[in-house]
RNA sequence: GGCCCCAUGGUCAAGCGGUUAAGACACCACCCUUUCACGGUGGUAACAUGGGUUCGAGUCCCGUUGGGGUCACCA
């Protein structure tokens, strides 16, 4: 059989070059020794994964620490899959978690084109290499025929594929494969793979260790029958010519490792480094599973930015999961950047993680409390702007009073920063007491409305707006002490039975009335921030609902 | 089901042949405190299981069990 005719006649396209072509065009990189090429190489579904952010940071530390590139690929093999807009919602994405490429798609570089489908041409190259050499030829089964060999495959517990004996076009003569292209049948281009399922070896995994491998006896498909490339073929020839050196991807790519391996030596090229990472996972009822799309929304980037976490905490987070002495780095060093942290491949877990919303919202907090008053005001205003109501966006008119707002709520200027907002929506929601737009007071008291009442009352009558913390104080204490109750802690605590209650129960009443709510930072101060009216005003609110 | 990976408290995990088996989150108690928080102190809680190897095993080996992943013209 004439191969090279079957290549011309199975790949007709004119704008291949000879191979050498490629191997000048994307030459090694000049980099300094040790240096790591990684890549993130997502599919524009129009979905980032919580998981695309995990493996991207573990390979963007790494090239970055170790002086290398790290570069954006897009595999949009998949027509199917494809979606309008999603090549910019992965750069928003990880634009807003400070994840940073050196070159990419729709950024520079001189290894692209970095979308695959630009890529046809070098696709079509090494197939028809492939089949010149014997080592790729063309297959006419239908799903049809294929489902067929399956059922026949799992029936009789056979290894399911395309292999051996079941790769029925594997032996297809010349006059068969001519009359089929003159037939116009579809054809996909295969693998005529030279592996042994029996032949087993040991691999080493940056991640895991050393793993046994078995050897790929598959055809699997490398062109499909549009002439678009597989996953697996596209990756061997993009990763060599791209001259990645490490590839951090998802431990669901340990099982089609042997056919990559398999592919980089028939292609000839030097097979990367790899480091498959396990992937978060979720408690589901008795079991765990991986972080799905479809049923966990905080599966999804997007959810991050919604609930307004801090994009440093959802890296710190990340980082926690990623590296098991990060945590403790961090603890001893809290003021320095995440970049300084020494990444360490060796550390990675090799089993999966559960994903911890209370752990998250811990680091959240933390991180929350490190901002300054303006910064907490630039980082709500940014998430109100995107996601919230229109009154939370007109807490934002008075610039001087939310400030006010956010130095009490953050505990600025107290000894210690307090640690309640986590992210922009729940702090927003935590605030929106101070506005009158939006304040819808729920008053539950546990005393009875006349103690209450009298109470509410009685410090109204003694409030005077220009007083001090210490005088108003006071006036609390003699308010409590008017309707019986205790002032002094220690009697208190001897015997509570001797009174109706302390003064934190008097105070804790006049924080209903002025805000609603149990939890607050101090009263006084809100008071002030309030102004005189409309503290008067929400006080009569109170009584008047009693 | 075949193949591969994994296995220390509820969760993340340190440990890499000899430890009273770290630390963080969560939880509980106490302290601080006019309140709410923050903070501090202490506490509950773990080496899946059975065999080896060894003077000695969480650590090495094998089996079992359990969990996860994967078996496409999807990535």
């Amino acid at each position: 059989m004439d191969l090279n005719k079957l290549a011309d006649a199975l790949i007709p396209d004119e704008n291949v070059k000879p191979l050498d072509y490629y191997e000048t065009l994307f030459p090694e990189r000049d980099l300094p020794k040790g240096a790591q090429v990684t890549r993130l190489a997502p599919s524009p579904t129009g979905f980032m994964h919580l998981g695309n952010l995990y493996v991207a940071l573990a390979n963007e530390r790494i090239a970055h620490q170790s002086g290398g590139v790290f570069y954006l690929r897009i595999e949009d093999t998949d027509e199917k899959r494809k979606v309008e807009g999603a090549v910019e919602v992965i750069h928003s994405s990880l634009k807003y978690f400070d994840v940073i490429f050196d070159e990419g798609a729709d950024l520079c570089g001189n290894y692209g084109p970095y979308y695959q489908r630009q890529r046809a041409e070098i696709y079509h190259a090494y197939a028809k290499e492939l089949i010149k050499k014997g080592l790729a030829y063309p297959c006419f089964c239908t799903e049809e025929d294929l489902e067929k060999t399956r059922e026949y495959q799992t029936e009789n517990k056979l290894l399911p594929g395309y292999y051996g004996e079941f790769a029925k076009c594997r032996n297809l003569s010349e006059e068969e494969i001519y009359a089929n292209l003159a037939a116009g049948k579809p054809y996909v281009i295969r693998l005529k793979s030279q592996g042994d399922v029996e032949v087993k070896h040991t691999f080493h995994d940056e991640v895991k260790g050393d793993i046994t491998v078995t050897e790929n006896n598959q055809d699997v498909v490398i062109l499909k029958s549009d002439g678009i490339p597989t996953y697996h073929f596209a990756h061997a020839i993009d990763d060599h010519f791209m001259r990645t050196t490490l590839v951090i991807r998802g431990e669901e790519w340990l099982s089609s490792l042997p056919i990559h391996i398999e592919l980089f030596k028939t292609l000839g090229f030097h097979l990367p480094k790899y480091g498959h990472n396990c992937s978060i996972q979720k408690v589901d009822g008795e079991t765990r599973r991986k972080l799905s799309k479809r049923k966990d929304p905080e599966a999804s980037l997007t959810f991050y930015r919604e609930q307004g976490y801090h994009p440093t905490a959802v890296k710190t987070y990340m980082m926690t999961l990623l590296n098991s002495n990060f945590e403790e780095w961090m603890l001893k060093f809290p003021d320095k950047p995440l970049d300084e942290f020494k990444y360490s491949i060796g550390k990675m877990g090799k089993s999966g993680a559960l994903f911890d919303i209370l752990k998250l919202n811990d680091i959240s907090k933390t991180i929350m409390a490190t901002l300054s008053e303006t910064e907490m005001y630039d980082f709500l205003k940014s998430w109100a702007d995107d996601f919230g109501n229109e009154a939370q966006k007109s807490y934002f008119a008075d610039k001087d009073y939310m400030l006010r707002v956010l130095t009490l709520c953050m505990g600025i200027g107290g000894k210690k920063r307090r640690k309640d907002f986590v992210c922009a929506k729940q702090a927003m929601e935590m605030i929106d007491y101070f506005f009158d737009s939006t304040f819808a007071p729920v008053y539950e008291y546990r005393f009875d409305k006349e103690t209450v009442k009298t109470i509410l009352q009685g410090f109204k009558a003694t409030y005077v707006y220009a007083d001090d913390m210490q005088t108003w104080f006071e006036k609390v204490k003699a308010v409590a002490t008017a309707s019986g109750f205790a002032t002094d802690m220690k009697a208190y605590k001897a015997d509570p039975t001797a009174f109706p209650g302390n003064v934190s129960d008097v105070a804790e009443m006049l924080r209903i009335a002025t805000t609603g709510l149990y939890n607050t930072p101090d009263l006084w101060t809100i008071m002030q921030i309030l102004g005189e009216e409309r503290t008067f005003a929400r006080l009569d609110k109170a009584v008047a609902a009693l």
